[in-house]
RNA sequence: GCUCCCUUCGUCUAGAGGCCUAGGACACGGCCCUCUCAAGGCUGUAACACGAGUUCGAAUCUCGUAGGGAGCGCCA
């Protein structure tokens, strides 16, 4: 029997849950689940200056709306400090662990120094062997880094990577305060909370083998490392607030359906056959880390939005419901009647890309146009129509039962009966009720919008319209 | 600068030596449907970065070159 899965999505509260991260939490999520395996939350919240509790709230938030439920945490690193310090002693008395009395001014030197012969800059190991101490400096903990060998990642998507032990210098594991710093506390988290599948970023691809060694230092084997491609920006740059590195809510915000944005991510990177929709659960069943390809993958708002309505189109009725309410709540009308809701789901989810826009579209279900497109007015609006007005608001008067179809039918015969074209009529009857020439097929607008409402804007249409 | 990673249509991708005159999707153009807008159907334009090898045969393997990215912090 193997060991259960455990994946983790280790972020860092110094800003908002922008794509990449949502994307990276997704892969720790469908692998953890297809697996029948846990997936943890873990807070790496060692940097105390940049650390903030609005961005961790931000983080939960925007895991909760994407649906992404952990199954254990979230734990905090700056609760653990005690067990970091453990560690920590630990490594002092076996030997794999220095203390290292440099300056930062002297560290500085010796970088520039580096850097002006052309060398990689790194620390030489100077305190590596001493025992000594330097009054007045509070020391650093640096790692005692194998000074030969090499570390073979054994990588999930990028195969097996190899690195030369003396490309790596020894890194600080502890502050001059004491503090743990991130490479050092990444291993023992992953090591104690039994983490065996590292899926993150392949910006760490580069850290793997420090940490591998000190793993090994730990006696420990080294989980199973999945390093996925970068999102990029939509030019094929570094992703930044101009394209996309925004919170994850704001994509709530504009009106997208959580399970569309993360059919969108899984597809970044990821394949199953041609299949471009997937519901959650298809995910779930196809994802594996191993189809996962290595480049990097430009962000496309184009087919986001493309999607996003694809699971408009497919999503229950009943699912739609909240996050319409929601949006036409944040446009200023509240709405109880779910029926009605539903109505105009299906009304406009095929004409419109997100939820926002939809709430927009609706809007004249609710208040009647205070002006009407002046173009559309002076293409449509003719003496021949308006002659017809009498009449048609006497049929609609009469009409039993006040639905689609018999709206249909009667408008088919109006219009037939006067020698016009349906457009003819219709295209006028459009603009009075809605004060645009868009709008859902007119008998079901019509239908939805009520008898007595049609007929009171018919009328005000008229006034207007007539010299 | 050094180390590591990456490279198929504009974009996301299929492709794991012959199935490839390179398939799908978004976007874009055309046609159809049609009361508007959509949705939908059909259809078109469009790619193996380059150069050497290996092989009967390469998008697929190897090596270079070019381009892009990441890392090199008492940040994560």
């Amino acid at each position: 029997m193997t060991a259960a899965v455990r994946t983790r999505f280790a972020p860092s509260p110094t800003g908002f849950l922008h794509i990449g991260g949502l994307r990276t939490a997704l892969f720790c999520w469908l692998y953890a689940r297809r697996h029948g395996g846990r997936f943890i939350l873990r807070i790496e919240d060692t940097d105390l200056e940049r650390s903030t509790d609005e961005a961790i709230q931000q983080i939960l938030d925007g895991l909760e709306w994407a649906g992404l439920a952990h199954d254990e945490g979230p734990f905090y690193q700056t609760r653990r400090f005690g067990r970091y310090r453990e560690v920590i002693e630990a490594m002092l008395q076996e030997g794999s662990a220095y203390r290292c009395y440099c300056t930062k001014e002297e560290l500085d030197q010796l970088r520039a120094a580096q850097l002006a012969r052309g060398e990689k800059p790194r620390y030489d190991g100077r305190w590596r062997e001493r025992t000594d101490s330097r009054p007045g400096v509070q020391p650093v903990i640096r790692f005692k880094n194998p000074l030969d060998g090499e570390v073979v990642v054994e990588d999930v998507v990028h195969g097996r990577v190899v690195f030369q032990n003396r490309e790596l210098d020894d890194l600080i594991i502890a502050r001059s305060d004491g503090s743990p710093t991130y490479n050092f506390c990444v291993v023992v988290d992953d090591m104690d909370m039994d983490i065996t599948h590292v899926i993150r970023g392949d910006d760490h691809l580069n850290n793997t083998p420090r940490q591998q060694n000190m793993l090994e230092a730990l006696g420990r084997r080294p989980p199973v490392y999945a390093h996925l491609p970068m999102i990029l920006g939509a030019d094929g740059a570094k992703l930044s607030k101009r394209h996309g590195a925004v919170s994850v809510l704001q994509y709530r915000d504009e009106g997208y359906l959580p399970e569309a944005l993360l059919n969108y991510l899984v597809r970044l990177g990821w394949s199953h056959g041609d299949q471009e929709i997937f519901s959650l659960d298809e995910m779930r069943r196809a994802f594996d880390i191993a189809d996962v390809n290595k480049s990097a993958a430009a962000f496309n708002a184009d087919k986001l939005s493309w999607l996003n309505q694809q699971h408009m189109m497919r999503a229950p009725l009943a699912r739609m419901i909240w996050p319409l309410r929601w949006q036409l709540e944040r446009a200023g009308v509240e709405v109880e009647d779910e029926v009605r809701l539903e109505q105009i789901v299906l009304a406009l989810r095929e004409r419109v890309k997100n939820l926002k826009d939809m709430a927009a579209q609706a809007l004249f279900f609710f208040r009647a146009p205070l002006a009407y497109d002046e173009k559309a007015q002076r293409k449509h609006v003719t003496p021949d129509v308006l002659a017809l007005w009498g009449a048609l608001a006497g049929e609609l008067a009469a009409l039993q039962p006040w639905t689609a179809p018999a709206l249909h039918e009667l408008l088919n015969g109006l219009a037939a009966a006067n020698g016009l074209a349906l457009g003819k009529l219709v295209q006028p009857i459009r603009l009075a009720v809605c004060g645009a020439v868009v709008s859902p097929p007119i008998d079901a607008t019509l239908a939805l919008l009520g008898r007595e409402e049609t007929l009171s804007r018919l009328a005000r249409a008229k006034a207007a319209w007539s010299p």
